[in-house]
DNA sequence: GCTCTGTAGCTTGTATACAAGGTTGAACAC
DNA sequence: GTGTTCAACCTTGTATACAAGCTACAGAGC
């Protein structure tokens, strides 16, 4: 009655799918902003779909906790929440530290780390300059930490929790000298963890990411202001 | 146009949230066993509702990792996959000890874990015997934990790992001698918080840990045997 | 016996209609 | 001017209808 293979071929996006990527992609571009108010129909009408998939892709929206709704009255994008950014941040941390910590002194580790050498270890004159792209191989970098560590569960959570940060670590690459300091700190990782130097590789990584948690909390800070008077974005400031 | 207050009143539960309560008790209690294929429409009619309520159910349940939907040709209840198990139950050690390690010595630890102590570190003959209520003390326990160390995302994320691995856990206090057992390392741990000794605290915790792990993993297999019999049994008196 | 093929009946994906409740603002009493 | 009421209009929640595609199976051809 049913087949046995747990395969599914590749096919056209759902639109429940198309909907969901493009309703965060413009929250991620600020296209629609924190605590902005909307209704379901409103999405359709933009989207040129029914109600139905818009549905699909607000509840899954609201799991990921970028939007929120409201009985009867509307969704809402999720307002800015610095607590709640630092605790993700927090929790990125520890399953990094975590990874790295498994990762040190493990047999074969060079071998497993060879993309990320290349990438990273590179000479000053082969480093990349696109700061967009070195947002996305920053976020692939530590991907790759937690992938390489073997547990599938702990690497989807980091995804996910990164997923949910990318609204403001976005920011991060637009300022001057992040992407030198960058390159350098990866490869300092990366040399740590080959010397099997796990607690000093793994304080630098805390580090690491704590410098990017605070520059990114200024940024935006700033943005925010900037962009107050303009758009009347809300904050929640407790 | 909107409310400018966040909070929502209490109102009797949503349709889908109604099922999805009810389908993941039946994956809970192997009334749905994992593999088993199954239709909206099947679902639709045993909760008396339409497929609408049910898709979203299942669509959050898809999300929290219990069932699988494939193209046009039916939904499935996730299968058993240790591998899947073993890696949540390593992220949950890491949290747990994480949350533990924080928690020992601050200040007014003592008056925050109140609560715990009187429940775990009570006379032998004031502990409670009904396996049920233990298996939710238990999981109740180490979300206090979590809870206590204050970071609500870290708390959230362990909550939802938990529940996933709650289908097999809830089978670990059937065991004669798994009470008791709880009880003294509940309550070593607490002591050893209490006293400041962070590494051992979180050593003793990361072992009990393992041995539920390692318990459930014998129990899981025996008890699916046994639910499979019964269903097919089932099946035909239906 | 085996393989192929077409079709009937199932599945999910999407659109639409209706139900129930929240919001808003104008009319009204004072 | 100020507070109250209530109805029109909005919202989401749910049910249903239809579209597109997968599966299983009967029957033809060999």
């Amino acid at each position: 009655m049913y087949p046995t293979d747990t395969e599914e071929k590749k096919r056209p996006l759902n639109l429940a799918e198309r909907i969901y990527q493009q309703l965060k992609n413009d929250i991620f571009d600020f296209q629609l902003l924190p605590g902005d108010r909307f209704s379901e129909n409103e999405i359709a009408r933009r989207m040129q779909a029914s109600r139905t998939p818009v549905r699909e892709a607000l509840y899954r929206l609201e799991r990921d906790g970028f939007v929120q709704v409201h009985f009867r009255s509307g969704w809402q994008v999720r307002p800015f929440d610095f607590r709640y950014f630092e605790d993700l941040y927090d929790v990125r941390t520890l399953l990094e530290v975590a990874a790295v910590k498994r990762l040190c002194g493990r047999a074969g580790l060079k071998e497993q780390l060879a993309g990320l050498l290349t990438l990273w270890c590179c000479h000053e004159s082969q480093r990349l300059n696109d700061s967009s792209l070195l947002a996305e191989m920053d976020e692939d970098f530590h991907f790759a930490l937690l992938g390489l560590s073997g547990n599938q569960e702990m690497a989807a959570i980091h995804r996910m929790v990164c997923e949910r940060l990318r609204i403001i670590r976005r920011l991060d690459f637009t300022q001057q000298g992040r992407i030198k300091a960058t390159y350098d700190e990866h490869s300092h990782i990366l040399n740590l963890m080959l010397n099997g130097n796990a607690e000093e590789a793994a304080g630098f990584l805390s580090q690491h990411i704590d410098v990017s948690k605070n520059t990114v909390r200024h940024i935006t800070l700033h943005r925010i202001q900037a962009a107050k008077s303009r758009y009347n974005i809300n904050i929640r400031a407790d």
